[in-house]
DNA sequence: TTACCTAGTAAGTGATTACTCACTTATGTG
DNA sequence: CACATAAGTGAGTAATCACTTACTAGGTAA
């Protein structure tokens, strides 16, 4: 993560033993700054669903920011770091799939993650839309990250032929625009309760081979 | 828009006759609306950005919120109608073009309307985003508006075998979530100053051929 | 018991919030 | 000019904000 702050608040908030009281501070916490925003969540109503007194929460988290970083944090990581190492087991491996079901199980897989933190995804991509300097914390870092593992990735499955010709980056971009557009799509600006096998083999199908008729002979 | 509210506010600001002062106002609040986020920007920071005494901006708006919405609502009117007039010009044409053609003039058309008004969608996808009041209103109004006469479009170029054999909703889903994505990450995430030739280029072929190698005899 | 720690509380704190109101100044218009 | 209307002001307002502080209660260990 290269932040002493964040690194610090990420174990804490993973490793520390919580009270009753501290649970339920979290768990109001997520809902409310799920559905209202970060910004628009006053502490005051946390302490009130969460029945609890406004400086329990302070006692426990220091400042309300601290709060939204004990949330975040352990998504993020989780839903990074998984990535990478997961990533290269699936395809590096011998008895190699295709692109196409490397795709699928890593679809499958994200869907099912998220649709189990969908509050927790949803305060994430708000707050990294709203709050700048959250933004520049973890976008660098999610491109730091992924992009190297993930063209090496593409570029073994395209050595094999299964892919178009073109430079790693420029696949690569496209693959997270379309799946990021999916995930906010589905998850965030419609609160779809569950991603269907359908639709999801729909997206697959499109970003293997695009809207083309293969049979139009219109070619270039 | 079938809003009340919403029609008188985007008729007074395309038609009223705008002061200095005014102008200014609007300036101001759509750079700070853009860089932090209406939630955290106060009416006093406006005020003071465009040399303007707080008053003023009540006088002239009534409230916060529809000071936003005269900044908004201009700019979405003019995003989708825009597109539903152009959209059936461009392709039920007598001289057809095909449907990569349409597509290519499409993007650079919004490409170039997004980056004039860059900071404006900004606080638009933002608000959307995290507003869910804006979102209720706005992503209906969206959905019932555009689907309709995209669809027809779509299954236009269809018959004519341009496309895949699948229904048009299926295909609009996946084009609208590709673009979403892609207007989102260059405009909002990276903010790209100016989107090249090549990146468009790029996307172009990305949705209509897809990643796969068309030489793989993989194929299904 | 004594001493100490942690969890939790209730009542504050000053700062900031969106918004109001009584007022002055400018701009026409008959 | 006289008078009306609109534009603009700045000092308020109550409410709300994140956060603090002095405190109690209960468990633990020497």
């Amino acid at each position: 993560m290269s932040n002493k702050i964040f690194d610090a608040i990420l174990t804490q908030a993973i490793t520390k033993v919580k009270t009753e009281k501290q649970q339920k501070i979290v768990e109001s916490a997520i809902q409310l700054f799920a559905e209202k925003g970060y910004s628009n969540t006053s502490t005051a109503e946390i302490a009130k669903a969460s029945g609890v007194s406004e400086g329990t929460i302070f006692k426990h988290y220091g400042t309300k920011d601290k709060l939204l970083l004990s949330v975040i944090l352990p998504f993020v990581s989780e839903l990074f770091p998984y990535m990478a190492q997961e990533l290269i087991k699936k395809t590096m491996s011998e008895n190699t799939t295709t692109f196409e079901q490397f795709l699928r199980s890593l679809i499958k897989d994200r869907v099912e993650f998220v649709t189990e933190n969908r509050e927790i995804f949803q305060i994430v991509v708000k707050e990294i839309v709203y709050k700048d300097e959250l933004k520049k914390e973890l976008l660098p870092y999610a491109l730091a990250n992924i992009p190297p593992i993930f063209k090496k990735v593409l570029e073994e499955f395209r050595e094999r032929g299964e892919l178009v010709d073109l430079p790693a980056d420029k696949i690569l971009k496209n693959l997270v625009t379309f799946l990021g557009g999916f995930f906010v799509s589905r998850f965030l600006l419609i609160d779809d309760f569950n991603v269907s096998e359908e639709e999801i083999e729909d997206a697959i199908q499109f970003v293997m081979n695009g809207l083309r008729n293969p049979q139009n002979n219109a070619l270039e």
